[in-house]
DNA sequence: TGAAATGTTGGGGCG
DNA sequence: ACGCCCCAACATTTC
């Protein structure tokens, strides 16, 4: 039997359109499908608890996909490889690229060290449009603003991204001795069942993936513009995990959402998701050229702002979802049970944390860390600066949502609020956006009891504002 | 991918 | 008929 060539798989756990599986078996020599988990590398932050129990269930439907061949590992990639590289003589490595800038100096060391011993390694691009090398300004820095970055920076000058290519038409395995390791083996599932709002809500593999895709394209593109505003509406995609994990490719998506929107006449919302796929290239795209971007300010003018990093009963209250602003504590508790939230009350809660509850974007980021399934760290840091006002193109300072009116406009009937914020359900739509302004019959009406049955609001939103806009204009003097 | 304050305009009630 | 005031509706500025 000839030499094997090991595929090394990481986030694009996925058949469909991936070049270093594909490229592998053109080859024609047998594949080693390998996963390594990597949790004791110490200098980079460990797998948040959602993203655990999503990659548990990933690892078990790619396997699942590949006959049942997976290698199971955990431990030091480099290690990992050198012995499994010399245990089966296999003459190449293949793997899609990862852009997060700890594992770029690490894959390249990985690569130096192979190729030192002589064996070929080979790296693909599975989970960007476009590369982040590739679109830069006129004079060769890198766009600093989504705007230019996007209409200019890849669309102009990158063109359309590549088509999707299929999964391989076969996989010849290479005979393996028996794995002592296991997926069960890599301890990713919580010891304790608080997964439950997640396994009704997520099919996390290829097919969940691309089943997500086809529901969306059927109902959700048609007034995306506008529904996807609407935390209550099905009209956004909900891809993100799968994306994140590779579980389907953004080529794909891009591909096909372009399709239906111009089969349906749907141009307009098909731009407007297109650019949403930008914006996750733009944070990408930063990441890649600003790494400093997941701890530091952007703006290093906001390194003397005074937020509260520590611990406290508002940060507390926030994570759990009892703030007494309806809005702001569905969205938490969405998050908490279902490990997501829709964008627009991400915007919200984020504003409310770092502006009305002054608390630093370290600790929301944190949070969102250990509790999204889409967990990612170009989106997660590049989100929070954008909304905490310290980002490279980030909304202003002064932006700061009002719970209230947001849940007024973007949840009127308040069907969002009384589905994770049931001790509601009773309140009337006029009043449930802020029930300290229901008058004590209608409170009474609905059970409401506030301070017992559901919080009082645990800051003013005006005086909050007031603050938060005083400790800025004494920022921007310090 | 805001909100609130401030400014402007124009229609209608009314003396 | 006319000017005056009120205020909603919209536009602009400011934070």
């Amino acid at each position: 039997m000839s030499s094997p060539i090991i595929v090394w798989f990481r986030q694009d756990l996925r058949l469909k359109d991936n070049p270093a599986l594909l490229r592998a078996c053109e080859d024609g020599a047998p594949i080693i499908p390998l996963y390594i988990l990597e949790d004791e590398d110490a200098d980079k932050r460990k797998i948040g608890g959602a993203a655990r129990w999503w990659l548990h269930h990933s690892l078990q439907s790619l396997n699942t996909s590949l006959d049942d061949h997976l290698y199971f590992q955990s431990g030091a990639a480099a290690d990992v490889l050198d012995k499994l590289v010399k245990q089966t003589n296999a003459k190449a490595v293949f793997w899609n690229r990862c852009y997060e800038p700890w594992r770029i100096n690490r894959d390249k060391q990985i690569k130096q060290t192979l190729q030192d011993n002589d064996i070929d390694v080979q790296s693909f691009n599975a989970s960007l449009l476009w590369e982040p090398w590739t679109n830069l300004k006129k004079d060769k820095t890198p766009y600093r603003v989504f705007t230019p970055f996007y209409k200019k920076g890849c669309l102009e000058q990158n063109g359309a991204p590549p088509e999707a290519e299929s999964a391989p038409s076969k996989i010849q395995y290479a005979d393996m001795p028996k794995n002592n390791a296991t997926l069960d083996g890599l301890s990713l599932m919580p010891s304790i069942k608080w997964y439950g709002g997640m396994e009704s809500e997520w099919t996390p593999g290829e097919d969940g993936a691309q089943k997500r895709l086809d529901a969306f394209l059927d109902a959700g593109l048609d007034d995306y513009k506008e529904g996807r505003n609407h935390p209550a509406k099905e009209n956004v995609s909900r891809l993100s995990p799968h994306l994140h994990w590779g579980e389907i490719s953004p080529r794909e998506v891009w591909h096909r959402s372009a399709q239906i929107a111009h089969s349906e006449g749907l141009e307009n919302d098909g731009q407007t998701f297109a650019s949403e796929l930008g914006w996750r290239e733009f944070s990408y795209h930063l990441l890649y050229h600003f790494p400093t971007i997941t701890w530091e300010n952007m703006n290093q003018r906001f390194n003397n702002f005074g937020w509260n990093a520590q611990e406290s009963d508002d940060l507390a209250a926030w994570r759990n979802g009892q703030t007494g602003y309806p809005l702001v504590d569905a969205g938490m508790r969405e998050l908490y049970e279902t490990g997501y939230m829709h964008n627009r009350v991400r915007m919200i809660v984020g504003s409310f944390l770092v502006k009305n509850l002054l608390t630093h974007w370290h600790r929301g980021e944190e949070w969102f860390w250990d509790t999204l399934v889409d967990a990612d760290e170009a989106s997660n840091s590049a989100s929070w600066q954008w909304i905490a006002g310290c980002g490279m193109d980030a909304a202003p300072y002064f932006r700061i949502f009002n719970p209230i009116l947001q849940s007024e406009k973007f949840d009127k009937k308040g069907d969002y609020i009384r589905r994770f914020v049931p001790e509601l359900k009773k309140m009337p739509d006029k009043h449930i956006h802020a029930p300290w302004n229901a008058p004590d019959n209608v409170l009474e009406y609905a059970g409401v009891t506030l301070g017992e049955t559901y919080p009082k609001p645990i800051v003013d939103h005006s005086k909050a504002r007031e603050r938060a806009l005083e400790m800025y204009q004494q920022s921007k003097s310090a």
